[in-house]
DNA sequence: AACTAGTAGGGTAATTTGGGAT
DNA sequence: GGTGTCCAAATTACCCTACTAG
């Protein structure tokens, strides 16, 4: 029943989208991107969320690779996790 | 409509943030969540606690009702479980 | 009484935060 | 306007062993 959202943490994201992890909080402060805050103040995101955003522009990019990461790449369908407006203002 | 009244273990709590248990474990050390200790020591805590936690952002909300008494938002703490407010301007 | 799994406690490295400057 | 790097601080993640929960 579950979408399946994961959290990712900002520096997952920034491994995804290949930007800074400083990029991904200021996104996540201007409001582009959902973020869930922990107790502590760290912000968490949405896997599905992030997803939508890499494959739904088409500017598909390729992963990360460089380093030690044991994401497993999902090459597969979506887990079709959409479950909300994901869209804020466009610029 | 469950508010959902079940009890927590830190490995669940920590599951749904992304953190690690003892992460947990100090929140509730800390304060920043209620916690329940079981006789032996070991921590529980509240699901809907957790559950508004978990809501953080939302910038989101549809006032479209415009008179529709629609169904109610799970922002509902009420059980007398708040102790305050959650969030705690850090520095 | 025995067992496995999870949790508590302390300590140290890695990550994240926030603002300012380039 | 947006992004990457600098700093200091806080928060979090992983290491260990001992205890509790079922």
């Amino acid at each position: 029943m579950d979408t399946g959202d994961r959290l990712l943490t900002p520096g997952e994201v920034a491994a995804l989208f290949r930007v800074d992890p400083k990029t991904v909080t200021r996104w996540a402060a201007a409001g582009r991107i959902g973020s869930i805050r922990t107790p502590g103040g760290h912000r968490r995101f949405r896997e599905s969320e992030v997803r939508a955003l890499l494959e739904g522009e088409g500017v598909l990019d390729d992963l990360d690779d460089g380093g030690a990461n044991g994401r497993p790449r999902n090459t597969g369908p979506s887990q079709g996790g959409n479950h909300g407006p994901t869209n804020a203002g466009l610029h």
